[in-house]
RNA sequence: GGGGACGUGGAGAAAUUGGUAAACUCUGGCGACUUAAAAUCGCCCGGCUUCGGCCUUGCGGGUUCAAGUCCCGCCGUCCCCACCA
């Protein structure tokens, strides 16, 4: 065949083995108890309209390991789906008037086609949308077990609303004090509303994260952050007389030093407490500071800089280890309700805070732990008068009466047991998690599935009633929830005693859906529950997850709950969802700014060679800035459609691969997808015009080859054992280094007559075809065809390294002098010490360096290294 | 303030986990082919050098025959959490 003719034609070559995947049903799964599974999964999509490289990135790593592990014999179940509830389809609707059903569907079937040119390995059969009723329908039953279980609750709190997207939102739904999507500044609200039991599970979470092996250390760290487990004492300090207005005798406090009981100089109130709230009754003073505590921020910013401010309610509390000893009670603007009992016992001498609060305000400073052997007199005098840093650390009990001469674990021991005694108190373990708040007041959304009635009270829909679908015929002409404003669809009969009733309006958090979708994949089209548990109990848990950090207490979290929930409502036999977790890099560009400081689209810089840049359109100057993450407000994106277009979806996978480790950033660059494209049509050329004849497809090696072609099928079988361990550790990059390097030993094999030995370069490059094909499909398909195979490599069992082909019969060692290298020889492979070490010293740059002296010591570690001592 | 990660050529990175630092790639330079360009191919690209070599993994110590890798102390960058009692 003629050479011009035969240039790699991308956009056919993909469409090709893109329909042959289909028409075959390459990747539908279906369980099988014969072969072992594996189960890949990547974060579903929210249908935004769009792909973006983040997608790109994710599904390309997912697609290499739910190909490598077809090829290595696993019934690999890799769906995909899509999490469609949300704000921005609201959003849509009210700018555009454009119902978020339609909009939502819409974008669903416009990313699944920008989907499709990308050849994943998915089984489309088992795809699954969010806000379909055959899907919500499904965790309305749920959420109604989870009530009977006790694992839902509804409760008037403070919560934190977004005055933007009109909402709660839940505590880890607030990043710095703002919404996590508006960034709008959260307000505290007191509401009504839905909360699911996560704090029952908090020890069990943080304790499981140890048997999380395959999950980065960080995010286990961030959620044992999260949950923050203290271990400490709840005290309860007397009320000197009673309030009025006010049932409680005594205020209880959370402390993780009950230790430092005896260092007590006062008690504070959360502005929020009830206590507080009573008083501010008959003191305008009080209501006054409240207000004032409520205008500082939770910001960053606001919490550095604001001032630690008290108000003394000129009350007194008594001690519990000694009645007679009465302490103020102030309100300080620095005690939160939410933590703990939103009291605190305050002790100067060694929590820093109160330290600053105490100077502030003229209050005692008592030393109550000392460091071992220290001049306990001298360091109390100091602590109590001139002191501004507190000391936190462990060490002795001083001045505390039956506590003295205790260290610290003890003498919280020994301080909880006598508040036991007293009735004053009890030994608790805190925690930082919180319930989460599953209520949003907004319409794209499952609906929570209760009704409200007068007579009975909170009313579960009959299962028999299920789903509760959402209207179509809905408005958004007004600010708030549209399920209120609606005539018809609250209003409704009690199911208990008939009278009319209204429907609860709130929908659910869309982090719900994304609670166990991964199981639904499972058995997609089941129509009486979520999943069949023999189904769940087959694919569960997923074998490999993939997605972005940004969910590591969220998302994460949350699914770790709710298949615990699961679990103990009887729906599946698994704790944890995920077994193997992977943390993706983002993907990053330049950025550009023109004269004025506006943001500029790569498609119009133009990189000058003088290292500067201009604008296409008029050639304004354009200041390069540095590299971040691809956003649409910095205009710094690249659209994956026109660059799979222009390059084929191969070279943009291939790209994604190379170069950076998959849980590192990575910068976009025209530059590297060339690269990549460079390299796969330099294979395709290697391929089909070799210049050496290839013999046929299937015939065996011969046993006796040249040495040379006996070295390039030795650095085949090393690059099949190299890639093999790459893939398996997710080492992307490195693997396609090792096939860069096999392809340009080929290549120089091709072009040298004495080493050109047609059944060595051929299976040299079948190896290399064969390694390639989960990073790049389409191409290697099509090389495999025309190296004369029938077979597709969809279905074709990954090679085999021989392990006698992977030992060299030479090796060459590195000889140093005293660590440092001097030079190397060249050795048989199981070569004795004597004549290493003999060979070694033969070297006349080892003679050199050791002066004509003996060396004091040699080293030899057999296949490696020398080492002489001088 | 608490926790974590990282620091290697002009850039992305690699280093068999303590054993020849810089594989693979990008950018750049020189050359071949071409009327020319693109594409392609070849060579060079950490520093110094008296051309024998010598030095080099943020800085300073330490352990070891041997340290990019382990330990201690700094410096710097990034991420997460945060009036959490």
């Amino acid at each position: 065949m003629s050479r011009s003719d035969d240039r790699y034609n991308v956009k056919e070559t993909e469409e090709k083995w893109q329909r042959v995947w289909e028409d075959r049903q390459a990747f539908l799964a279906t369980e099988d108890a014969s072969r072992p599974k594996y189960y890949v999964l990547e974060m579903f999509p929210y249908p935004s309209g769009r792909i973006h490289m983040g997608h790109v990135r994710n599904y390309t790593l997912g697609d290499v390991v739910a190909r490598a592990k077809r090829a290595q014999g696993f019934n690999v179940l890799h769906p995909m789906g899509w999490d469609a509830f949300g704000l921005p389809a609201e959003n849509a609707a009210i700018e555009r008037g454009v119902h978020p059903g339609k909009w939502t569907r819409e974008n669903i079937a416009a990313m699944r086609e920008q989907f499709k040119p990308m050849g994943l390995s998915i089984d489309w059969s088992r795809e699954v949308s969010t806000c379909e009723p055959e899907y919500y329908r499904h965790e309305q039953k749920m959420f109604l077990d989870f009530l009977k279980a006790g694992l839902a609750y509804r409760k008037r709190s403070w919560v934190n609303w977004d005055p933007v997207e009109n909402t709660v939102l839940a505590n880890e739904q607030v990043i710095d004090g703002k919404g996590w999507r508006s960034g709008a500044a959260v307000e505290r609200r007191e509401l009504n509303q839905w909360f699911l039991k996560i704090t029952h599970y908090a020890d069990d979470l943080l304790a499981a994260l140890d048997g999380l092996p395959r999950w980065p250390e960080k995010v286990r760290t961030m959620q044992a952050n999260w949950i923050g487990k203290s271990e400490g004492a709840r005290v309860f300090f007397d009320l000197a007389a009673p309030v009025a207005g006010h049932d409680e005798a005594h205020v209880e406090v959370f402390t993780t030093r009950p230790d430092t009981l005896f260092g007590a100089s006062f008690v504070a109130l959360s502005p929020h407490h009830p206590l507080t709230r009573a008083l501010a009754e008959r003191d305008p003073r009080l209501v006054e500071f409240i207000a004032e505590c409520d205008r500082i921020g939770t910001s960053e910013e606001a919490i550095e800089t604001a001032e630690k401010k008290g108000f003394d309610t000129g009350l007194t509390v008594r001690h519990p280890l000694d009645p007679s000893w009465e302490l103020p009670l102030w309100v300080a603007n620095f005690v939160l309700m939410d933590y703990g009992t939103g009291a605190i016992f305050a002790c100067p001498g060694h929590d820093q805070r109160d330290m600053d609060f105490a100077r502030k305000y003229g209050l005692p400073v008592r030393a109550v732990v000392a460091p071992k052997d220290a001049d306990v007199a001298a360091f109390s005098k100091e602590l109590a008068e001139t002191a501004t840093d507190a000391f936190t650390e462990a060490g002795v009990a001083v001045n505390s009466g039956f506590l003295d001469g205790l260290a610290t674990t003890e003498a919280k021991r020994a301080a909880i047991a006598r508040l036991e005694e007293l009735g004053k108190g009890k030994g608790t373990v805190q925690f930082r998690l919180r319930d989460w708040g599953v209520s949003r007041q907004r319409y794209w959304g499952c609906p929570v599935p209760v009704i409200h009635c007068d007579s009975c009270g909170i009313v579960p829909v009959p299962e028999d009633q299920l789903p509760v679908t959402l209207p179509e015929d809905v408005t958004f002409d007004k600010p708030g929830n549209p399920l209120d404003h609606h005539p018809t669809w609250k209003h409704v009969d009690c199911p208990t005693c008939g009278k009319p009733a209204r429907r609860e309006t709130d929908t659910f958090d869309t982090f719900f859906e994304s609670s166990w979708y991964f199981a639904r994949f499972a058995d997609p089209k089941n129509e009486t529950a979520g999943f069949g548990k023999d189904k769940a109990g087959y694919w569960l848990p997923v074998d490999q997850y993939i997605g972005g950090i940004e969910h590591a207490v969220l998302h994460l979290l949350y699914s770790r709950f709710f298949t615990r929930a699961l679990r103990d409502c009887g729906y599946l036999d698994v704790a944890e969802p995920f077994d193997g977790l992977f943390t993706q890099g983002m993907i990053n560009h330049e950025t550009y700014k023109d004269p004025n400081g506006k943001w500029v689209e790569p498609g119009d810089v133009e990189k000058l060679p003088d290292g500067t840049a201009r604008r296409l359109s008029d050639s304004a100057p354009i200041t390069v800035g540095r590299s971040e993450k691809m956003s649409k407000s910095k205009k710094n994106t690249v659209d994956p459609t026109r660059i799979i277009d222009t390059y084929g979806a191969d070279a943009a996978r291939l790209f994604m691969l190379s170069d950076s480790p998959p849980d590192r950033d990575l910068d976009w660059s025209d530059a590297g997808i060339e690269g990549a494209w460079r390299y796969l049509n330099r294979l395709w050329r290697l391929v089909t015009d070799a210049g050496v004849d290839l013999g046929t497809a299937g015939a065996a090696l011969p046993d006796a080859l040249p040495a040379e072609a006996m070295a390039l099928v030795r650095a085949a079988h090393k690059a099949v054992a190299g890639v093999t361990d790459d893939l398996e550790a997710l080492r992307f990059n490195t693997a396609v280094a090792k096939l860069r390097e096999l392809t340009n030993a080929i290549g120089d094999a091709v072009k040298d007559p004495a080493k050109a030995d047609g059944a060595a370069v051929r299976f040299a490059l079948e190896t290399v075809v064969r390694l390639l094909n989960p990073m790049t499909p389409h191409i290697t398909e099509e090389l495999w065809q025309r190296l004369g195979h029938t077979t597709s490599l969809a279905e074709t069992a990954w090679p085999n390294a021989d392990p006698a082909m992977l030992v060299e019969n030479t090796v060459t060692l590195a000889v140093q002098v005293n660590g440092k290298l001097r030079g190397t020889v060249e050795l048989p492979k199981d070569c004795p010490k004597e004549e290493a070490e003999a060979a070694a010293l033969a070297l006349p740059n080892v003679q050199l360096q050791l002066e004509g002296k003996a060396p004091r010591k040699v080293i030899v570690v057999p296949g490696k290294i020398v080492n002489i001592v001088a």
